[in-house]
DNA sequence: CGGCAGTTTGATGTTACTCAATTTAAGTGG
DNA sequence: CCACTTAAATTGAGTAACATCAAACTGCCG
């Protein structure tokens, strides 16, 4: 089963630049020729490029635009896992499973590379790049689970926003110059909420009350930071 | 820098029978023999065993008893990020990391097997074995990761503490024969708060609120499950 | 018997949710 | 360019869930 994407052949624009990513091994994927265990695809905004349960050959890797992870729950609400950014692997244990544990959707239009894992997995034993690159996205993804863990069970609303800012802004920074402290930042009230296991109400109310502090302003898809000492006072965590 | 534990030559009591664990990975630790590669170390209940940015060569699983790994926060608080249970490792970017990112306690006496991470990094790309118990263990912990993230973002008081148990329920299930569905549970209230997020007043009052209502009863280290259709109903994911 | 750790209970406070109405912004087609 | 439509954000009032504070109770061990 493929995402219900159109294909593309090339991937032409990567917005980043990182090591230790799937993307930027050279032997797997070094420049925008097609290779016949590297697919791409292309999505739009709201659509759905998993879901739980699939089972798919391919182990994907986003080329460019925001997406995230999620869980949809019973009662209806969802628990977003975590925003996917360019480079990003949709997560580790997706080499070693057939099936997936998560579902996902764009949030802007993407670009998504899809590897074939039998291939990465032939690969990982032999080639050292490919094993860091894992090694590297399993570290990742322990650090920010232990953190998100942190932050629903122990912090207050505002604490959550804030480090979801804080954490985001650093990703951002990390594949893109930032200037004036301005962060591109293309989500609704209602992924915010659901990422940091808030209602939107309440969502809309604390970042009413980071505006009148002249603390941050979200709108027309920016994160503006006015005042980047008080954010992560709020949500740093140590 | 090691655990402050004592060290033993041997680790007579293996509680699990896992396949995919490296305890039972045969040319990796197979029987009682001491390998240049692998210690062993014990400690007391309430133990501190690891802690956070501590630097170490090894990697640790823990043999008998039970463990947790922690996060302190600067409120004072703790976030509690998972029970160690027999055959656990510890967490598996202790394999790529030199540094630990979280702290680890003692719940009961315990033994620990620590092994040398150069030995398993170099084995990693050779043996098969090792791989596979890596995989398996990136795996379990991504969904273990996953499903705290929905219990705490989205989840009530009752529903959080019923879940905590179901996931107990399976994992001990899973190393040894429960009768009567009684099952051996050494944690404190406290132990259960740091856990899913709420304070030990609370827990107090939901875990009699389960008792009242004939669901579940803790006392003396067991969980007596009384009606566990009704506990999977309030506690199951889906 | 006294002390201590853990649990239970009660009273009160705070945070965030729910429900509902209103405002703003963003398209869309004439 | 302007009415019309729809999605998103804001605001207010009332409520539920959980936290906090403090006291009493239990079992255990010296």
């Amino acid at each position: 089963m493929k995402p219900t994407a159109s294909p593309c052949v090339t991937c032409p624009h990567r917005e980043t630049g990182f090591c230790g990513t799937l993307l930027n091994v050279p032997s797997l994927s070094s420049g925008p020729h097609q290779r016949s265990w590297q697919r791409f695809f292309a999505a739009k905004p709201g659509e759905q490029i998993a879901t739980r349960n699939q089972v798919s050959g391919d182990v994907f890797v986003l080329c460019t635009g925001w997406a995230f992870r999620f869980q949809q729950l019973p009662n209806g609400r969802r628990q977003i896992l975590n925003f996917l950014l360019p480079g990003d692997l949709f997560s580790t244990a997706t080499i070693f499973e057939e099936k997936f544990h998560f579902s996902a959707k764009a949030v802007t239009p993407i670009q998504i590379s899809a590897f074939e894992r039998s291939e990465i997995r032939t690969r990982l034993a032999e080639n050292h790049d490919i094993l860091a690159a894992v090694a590297h996205s399993c570290v990742e993804e322990s650090h920010a689970a232990t953190e998100l863990t942190c932050v629903l069970g122990q912090r207050s609303a505002e604490e959550r926003i804030a480090y979801l800012f804080l954490h985001l802004m650093r990703r951002i920074e990390a594949r893109s110059v930032v200037r004036d402290h301005r962060y591109p930042l293309p989500l609704r009230q209602q992924h915010i909420a659901d990422a940091v296991g808030l209602t939107p109400v309440h969502v809309s109310r604390v970042l009413g009350l980071f505006r009148d502090r002249g603390i941050c302003v979200l709108s027309e898809n920016v994160l503006d930071v006015l005042n980047s000492s008080e954010l992560s006072r709020i949500g740093a965590l140590d």
